[in-house]
DNA sequence: GATGAATGAGTCTTCATTCAT
DNA sequence: TATGAATGAAGACTCATTCAT
């Protein structure tokens, strides 16, 4: 009762107060309940990475993170749910990085520009190629999918629309979904022998491709 | 008796008539063989491309060529000995594109080329879809896989000599592999709505790259 | 035409004529008949013997005998007679056999008869092979198979009446029943490593229990 | 408190009680799986014997063991495993059987260790007919059987040297290699219409070769 | 008759998912 | 709430047998 009380109190001034006090006692448990799923989508990128979507299986991704298996459904009950969990997380993360890019946006040349965007797509490598597996797999929920790349499309047309203010609505989103296909190429590229002197390339395609849209759009 | 002599005269004339004779009855069957292979190897990349190589299944893609599951299995003892039956046609018919393209390549500026990469893609499309679930598949055989590339890089790298004949060889086996992977979307955006707002875009890009890496080369 | 005559004049003294003369034609075609079966049932005790029953497959059998697969079944329309035509063949050789032996069993002595049965068991031994594997094989027919075995449990007794005339036909019956499983094992001896000093055990063996037996009985 | 108190009391007692509590939850478990493998073994037991071992499905298998395939596939993950858990089984109950012979065997006239022996193998019979098939199953993996082979075979020279021990360790190897392959028939004799008469048959044979043998040795 | 391509039932095995403890 | 044993649908592949040529 009198803890009752106090609560009351707390919750006036923090504001997300209301849910921290009634769980008192499960707040930790939410905290590794939080690392639990950060640990199992690690696990998820590695695994998915390796064997693919059908190939990797969920006792795998539950062993790699040292989850029973049960406990892994309980946090995602399927594995198109796992899946989605880890497009999920790859989309912020890489609206986070194309916001970052945005900021910087105005100031830069095309040349600048192509290197942020490489340097991005770099950055998120490892996930990349569990995304692409997850995108590749042709399986039923391919439209949350898409909605994932909506947003994406709409951090690149920010970038874009940063960069040269002159272009339509229309044309950043035209070129953002252009550019945001190129970009897929760049982990590929990564893999290949001559990675370095391919990185150069890319630099020049994508240069040379924003410098001649933005001046014909 | 007379039937006999005839008989002999005929085989007498004709040299090869001989085999032919022999093999009178084994003719049609090597035709009715040879359409099993070609319906066959259409169903699987029909079906590679919805499904994606694991998530495939013999059983279908036997089915969708009304093709009784043993009889898949004579032509191709595996699934990988079909994927690898498909990869081999691909081999020959983007072989046989490209050569067209070398042939005069020589005389095209670099948006013709552009168009005439665009086209070859675009007439592989529904193949390409199929080819690209089956070099990202994560199964053994991927060395063979590496030889395909291989070859279709060459014809590439033949393609830019011939277009741009000042091109030193390294240069020529570079820009293959980047404009390879730059091809690789062109089906990709082939699926979006704005496919054809997204083909001009293409071909800004792979004209606007020939043309600073030819210079610049 | 002349060839015909000669074969009528032939066929008068055979006896057998009455059919040879139908099938005039059909007579080469008969003995290429009889040494294909010849051929398959040789190929089909290698590979039995080689792969047990379920293992082997009717393709291998044929290619073994450079039989179309569609020819071994004009003449085995299955598997299972395939094996009961090696079970009949096999039951010929082995009465034949032990006819022989009948025909000198009754100035044997018990070593002599336990030698003269090793020395049996070891020309058929590759026939016995294929036999074991036959008679193990729990399929359907079984009964038939206990026909064969019946057949052959009746010439042994034959041996023993002529080796011991003063044995009842139970008796002889019992002990043939007796022998034929001890001997079953000699094929299994010759495979140890020691087979030499197994072969001198079993010749005891044998001299023992037949001495033993006859006395007894 | 009260039922506290005792525990911890009981505790200092057993000293294996710590492990006892910590596995509480999961010993009901082990229980069951220890039901579960042993039930499987009975089946697979039964339908090896019936079938052989490639007739023998491991869908059948399970079901007679009411056992869904997947829990079947828990235990032995391989037909090939399942075999060799049979064999093993059978292997720890042929030499405890062949060691409480052993035990007796100073004292046994040849008489009473046929009979012994015979006992033996009747105890196991049911295992025994599986085990032939196993034995003989053309499968890979036959070095382990060779290693039961050797295994029991000394076994059964323990209980002939106990026997007789006179004989030099050379003859008794010789003598339980023979021993072996003679008693294998037992179990074949039992499916025999005159398995009684054939037993005594069978009794008279072993104790002849054994007083020969000794005597001779 | 001979041939061998075609057929499809049936085998072993895997793995997403559930649920009793 | 956590655990991991249990479940069974589904997939790749084989092979006895048939039948059009």
């Amino acid at each position: 009762m009198s803890s009752q009380k106090s609560t009351s109190a707390d919750t006036a001034v923090t504001g997300a107060a209301a849910t921290d006090v009634l769980d008192a006692g499960r707040a930790p448990k939410r905290a590794r309940g939080r690392m639990r799923v950060a640990a199992l989508l690690d696990a998820a990128t590695l695994v998915f990475a390796e064997k693919g979507y059908d190939a990797a299986t969920m006792t795998e991704i539950a062993a790699r993170s040292s989850t029973a298996i049960g406990s892994l459904y309980r946090f995602f009950p399927s594995k198109e749910a796992l899946a989605e969990g880890l497009l999920h997380r790859y989309g912020e993360r890489a609206s986070a990085g194309l916001d970052a890019i945005a900021a910087r946006a105005h100031d830069m040349t095309a040349a600048q520009m192509a290197d942020a965007l490489l340097d991005l797509m770099m950055a998120l490598k490892s996930e990349r190629t569990a995304l692409k597996v997850l995108m590749d797999a042709r399986v039923d929920g391919a439209n949350r999918r898409r909605y994932l790349l909506g947003v994406i499309r709409g951090r690149m047309a920010g970038v874009l629309s940063a960069h040269a203010p002159g272009l339509s609505a229309d044309r950043a989103d035209l070129l953002s979904i252009m550019l945001l296909h190129l970009m897929k190429t760049i982990p590929e590229l990564a893999e290949e022998a001559e990675a370095a002197a391919l990185f150069q390339e890319m630099r020049l395609v994508l240069s040379a491709y924003l410098t001649a849209a933005v001046a014909g759009g």
